[in-house]
DNA sequence: TAGATTGTTAATCGATTAACAATC
DNA sequence: TAGATTGTTAATCGATTAACAATC
């Protein structure tokens, strides 16, 4: 009776979806279509009903979707119809921008925390935090009961940080350095690497 | 007797592979093989093989690949083995980190300017640039025949900001804003959003 | 030579699309 | 009712994996 896993790639799409409806809200729109969904993102309007179709019935025949409904379904089930509070560590200019990214907020994550380990950047003010020892790190993390982290040191410490975080009990980690990093299975790992973003454009390029 | 052209999901693997061999350069490792890249990128060793042998043989049975012959040649592939100049739109917390990143220029890019429309932002100095006046964008962009930028602005303006990007003649966008874009089918788009990445792990948790 | 690893083929697996009955 | 659009099934398409001859 054990239903077969939700596919990766599905769950994928699932945030993008979100996305589209957050700003549909915003516009005013108060129901859309698998077409109209589709064509803002480029995805086929069978491909969304099939994803949606996963998770249960959230459309009507000839109507379409409630925007407002299905926005806040998908908010439940990718589980940001609450606010993950996130640990940064790395206070140089990605950390920093990251730190005062106004863009968390509606989406269901707040930055919570910063840790450098420069003596000049520890004590600074980031954005509204305050930066703290990256020695203390583990233990902070630990006592906050974070499990959603950022990485944004330089690719040599990466790896190192991870472990630390991973034994800080931090279960999922977004990655800005410029490597891969290996964690146990049950921890989540992405990358954001704007350079292999731009390295598979330019293959089509010229 | 046209080949296939090479899927898309290939394409965007070899990036993956170019980091790696590129940090093992780093590393001083000489040779490696499928095996051991696939062990630290987490990909199968036979897709790694499969994806390389759609551009070539690059290897030799028995003892693998040359790092620095294989790492020279995906960057061949990827027309990497120069440097693509850009244009970064948008000097706020996420532009100006770009701006100063030192990940760009051993990876084949390099920021060559940066725009934005807020007069108190515009003359000032950003990294190495003084921002220059996004009203003069278009012009400046063709006439310096750039043709890969990266959107740094507010959601609400990057449509716009793209569709004057491909008046420029721009080809290749990063897009940092959390919203799709709608570009022409000779114009490539990558989306970098942190909380798609984001979202995608929470589903996961708890 | 013996051991290792490639490049490639065929088999498997999974994802996408097309089509349509159901129904608002 | 007529028109529109869902949810779902079956068909298609494409990607991954397993296996192995070739060969360094």
């Amino acid at each position: 009776m054990d239903h077969k896993p939700i596919p990766d790639i599905v769950v994928g799409r699932l945030p993008l979806y979100l996305r589209s409806l957050q700003r549909m809200i915003k516009e005013g729109n108060l129901v859309t279509s698998s077409q109209e969904l589709g064509e803002r993102l480029g995805i086929s309007a069978a491909q969304i009903r099939k994803d949606l179709s996963q998770f249960g019935e959230f459309g009507k025949q000839g109507t379409g979707y409630d925007v407002e409904y299905l926005h806040d379904q998908l908010k439940i089930i990718l589980k940001v119809n609450r606010v993950w509070d996130m640990a940064v560590i790395g206070a140089g200019d990605i950390g920093s921008a990251v730190a005062r990214y106004q863009g968390f907020a509606d989406r269901g994550f707040r930055v919570a925390m910063i840790f450098d380990n420069d003596p000049v950047k520890i004590g600074a003010q980031v954005g509204d935090f305050i930066v703290k020892d990256k020695a203390t790190m583990v233990e902070v993390v630990q006592a906050a009961g974070i499990i959603v982290a950022m990485i944004a040191v330089p690719a040599s410490q990466a790896q190192h940080v991870a472990d630390n975080l991973v034994k800080a009990g931090v279960k999922a980690i977004l990655n800005y350095a410029p490597v891969s990093l290996n964690v146990p299975e049950d921890v989540h790992v992405q990358h954001t690497d704007p350079v292999t973003h731009l390295q598979r454009m330019t293959y089509y390029l010229e």
